[in-house]
DNA sequence: CTCACATGTCTATTTATCTAGACAATTGTA
DNA sequence: TACAATTGTCTAGATAAATAGACATGTGAG
């Protein structure tokens, strides 16, 4: 018998939605596929058959479940996208194998004066020009992350125009003369998602995002880019790579 | 202005919470370290200042906010703690130097056969026996962590004992002979907390968790320890570490 | 075909959340 | 002291979420 909380903040059904969804990617009603019924399900959870039916109703919105009348309801998504984190992380390579199509959509750009927090990471002087780029990616179709990148305007000066034409940051540092860079730093968190993520991933209210903040350098130790990224946290997970070299 | 949403499962006031969490932690309010009065914030979401009240109020019960009749509301508590993730990563010496008192308290152990997924990581026959620790690790008197983590049962037979005595892995493996070891590989998601977690963490439904599972090895490549992790992801972030050797 | 069991739909009632407004209590300042 | 700005506490009503029960509809097995 699981245990729910009322008076929260979060409904009864988006407790249980939730806990349905843990469930699931522990494996948990792996050999049939199928979820136990809707009056099995309320007596687990204690609660009126119609809480858990709004549940459901929600998880098959979004695609985690497939309702069927008559015969059941079924596992439709199961498994999150891994996104790999090293000392080599390009987003282009990073979900390789795992999707049919992707795509980066370049949402705003601009030239501006460095806030504090990205001058300090790219070693700039504050206030110094820094490119910005908004990114929303996708795989399959489906958004997965949105990204705000930085570059020190001095040396990537048209950084925006060649995204257009390129597609890629690392084609674009190419393009610039740096054949290898570095990712020096990554810090994680998680939270909910703000109203803006929540519209360019296409998520509803509560739902949480991994954050993450790099500073990519070239192999001298300049830095040249800083990003935050916000991945959907129930369609990706974060794979850190430690490298395997033995130091 | 920002915006809410309703029918979306999660009561307006938490969706205010959460959104206020955001905005401190991004430094919203830093100069005065004040929030804005409750009718302000009131006509910035859209809402009753009722709402709003109660937004502040679980804040305030968390620790977040402190609120003075007739003076405002003002910020608490800022920062979340950095756990740092890299080739090195032991508990021990994460926190160091952020928390005046850190605990780790021995909640359950057994030697039992590995699940699939722990044979597979460990590299051992499916079944074997494994030592598993459950750990609730708490620092200033807050619990930050919750950790399951299995070893070999046939080398390391009397962990659970050692650790009681010793109370931290790396002194446990040295006792063993083990004087290093390394972090093969860390994968993060973020999801809803389920009902242990909640309980453990001390944390209220709807609560989100960073969610690690980790390799440990020798430095020959000898898995010796798997474990799963999770973070309340309001009171730390995981500040990964991509080593500063070029490769 | 019949039955058991699953999901779908409807009505009614209770409980929790949100809104609305009035006024009290506290604080700092002119 | 008088006043403006803040949080605290009431009451009342509107809206949304959850419960309760009855019955319809679809599926598969015997």
């Amino acid at each position: 018998m699981d245990f729910i909380e009322r008076r929260s903040g979060i409904s009864l059904w988006r407790q249980i939605a939730d806990q349905i969804r843990i469930a699931i990617s522990n494996g948990e009603f792996d050999d049939s596929h199928r979820l136990p019924g809707e009056v099995a399900l309320a007596k687990r959870f204690s609660v009126n058959r119609h809480t858990v039916r709004s549940a459901i109703a929600s998880l098959a919105q979004e695609g985690v479940l497939r309702v069927e009348q008559g015969r059941g309801t079924f596992i439709e998504r199961h498994a999150r996208l891994q996104y790999p984190i090293g000392r080599r992380t390009r987003f282009s390579e990073g979900l390789a194998g795992q999707t049919r199509k992707q795509a980066g959509l370049l949402k705003d750009h601009a030239v501006e004066k460095a806030p504090a927090k990205v001058s300090r990471a790219l070693g700039l002087k504050p206030g110094s020009p820094v490119v910005r780029l908004e990114t929303v990616n996708a795989a399959d179709g489906v958004p997965v992350s949105r990204a705000t990148a930085w570059f020190p305007a001095e040396r990537f000066a048209d950084f925006a125009e060649r995204y257009k034409k390129l597609g890629s940051v690392t084609a674009i540092f190419k393009s610039y003369g740096i054949s290898d860079y570095l990712r020096v730093s990554t810090r994680i968190s998680a939270h909910h998602a703000d109203p803006a993520t929540l519209s360019d991933l296409q998520l509803s209210p509560g739902a949480i995002v991994l954050e993450t903040e790099a500073i990519n350098a070239q192999v001298d130790g300049t830095p040249i880019e800083y990003s935050t990224s916000f991945f959907a946290a129930d369609r990706i997970e974060l794979d850190i790579d430690h490298g395997d070299s033995i130091r």
